[in-house]
RNA sequence: CGCGGGGUGGAGCAGCCUGGUAGCUCGUCGGGCUCAUAACCCGAAGGUCGCAGGUUCAAAUCCUGCCCCCGCAA
């Protein structure tokens, strides 16, 4: 075929890679994106990184309020897109646009199908301690996460992996996925596999609450989560009313009553935990910069024994 | 004008409210002790207290403006 007609849908950074793959397959006739708003400490309106890309490559962006009201299928049908490319666009897609496509909706998920489907499949592959995780390139039906799969690349997690750094493996790994696997499914080489029933694992979105140190978890749990929550939401813990976040720990052999300091020196600050302990390596208190446990103890002694953290 | 915390020797903090000798825990350097150690002892260097004005006999401390860092929120 001439070059097929791309309508790509995506917001955040994750996405960019996935449409800049797409300038290389053919002709991305308009990008969908999330409406611009406020963001950052001076609440100024921000535009996503998706928008910010698209308009640097001259493509018309479109920003729908709502998918549903009004039609948004009527002005995708304008556009007479062979497929919709969908990474991180942050909205359930409604039935008439899914079919609009004469191709379909294919959407570039950041795990390796049926395993965490939803909104923070980096995250949750993480915080289960998965050896390995992935993207997958799948037709979209109107569930979650849950259509035919077309493609995958596998990617191991690293010990010391954090969402951040995964982010952006993925990330990467998602435009490669589309080069390799959009051509081929264009020409009808690739024939969609329906996902497994079993082995479904839910990822989803993480609230601010998920980064709560909670102290009678096992230490191997909270390390986990402390990296597979960076950056954001972060683990933390309030000392003396204050929010107290902790940025790099890691697992320990000391034992005592859940949050109780067992130790507290250069080498760290050590919180005993449900099974073993926690030694908190970076920590941050409120208002502060990020520094070591050492530098914190040098203007904060923390007796071991004690028990600050009030969480 | 979204809310809030903070800028004090190399690091982390106290002092500021109730102006008047710049303190603490480390680090660094020199010396000592020890089989040894994140140890301990003795001594030393190192600070325009973010910047600029103002008030005062006197400002880290009170007032005004500006710069920078950070938390919340999104």
């Amino acid at each position: 075929m001439t070059r097929p007609r791309i309508v790509f849908m995506g917001t955040p950074e994750f996405a960019v890679s996935s449409l800049a793959a797409l300038f290389d397959i053919g002709d991305v006739v308009a990008v969908v994106t999330q409406p611009d708003k406020p963001k950052g400490r001076g609440q100024a309106l921000a535009i996503s990184p998706v928008k910010a890309y698209a308009l640097e490559r001259g493509v018309p962006v479109l920003q729908p309020q709502k998918l549903r009201t009004p039609p948004f299928s009527e002005e995708l049908r304008k556009l007479a897109p062979d497929v919709a490319v969908v990474t991180a666009y942050g909205k359930i897609l409604p039935k008439d646009v899914l079919e609009t496509p004469a191709r379909g909706c294919l959407n570039v998920h950041a795990s390796l199908l049926p395993r965490f489907r939803g909104a923070a499949p980096i995250q949750w592959a993480i915080a289960h301690g998965d050896p390995e995780t992935g993207v997958a390139l799948m037709v979209m039906d109107e569930g979650l996460d849950t259509g035919p799969v077309l493609a995958e690349k596998r990617l191991p997690i690293a010990p010391d992996e954090t969402s951040a750094t995964l982010h952006d493996k993925l990330s990467k790994l998602g435009g490669e996925l589309l080069r390799e696997s959009l051509p081929a499914y264009l020409r009808g080489e690739l024939k969609p596999k329906p996902q497994p029933s079993e082995g479904v694992v839910l990822a989803p979105i993480i609230e601010k609450e998920e980064g709560k140190l909670d102290f009678t978890r096992p230490a191997v749990e909270l390390e986990r989560r402390l990296r597979a929550f960076t950056p954001w939401p972060g683990a933390f813990t309030t000392l003396e009313g204050k929010l107290f976040k902790v940025h790099r720990a890691k697992v320990g052999q000391g034992s005592g009553a859940p949050g109780t300091v067992v130790s507290a020196g250069p080498q760290g600050l050590e919180v005993a935990c449900g099974e073993g302990s926690l030694v908190l390596l970076e920590v941050q208190p409120e208002g502060k910069r990020v520094m070591t446990a050492g530098e914190f103890l040098a203007g904060r002694k923390l007796a071991p024994g004690s028990r600050p953290f009030e969480s």
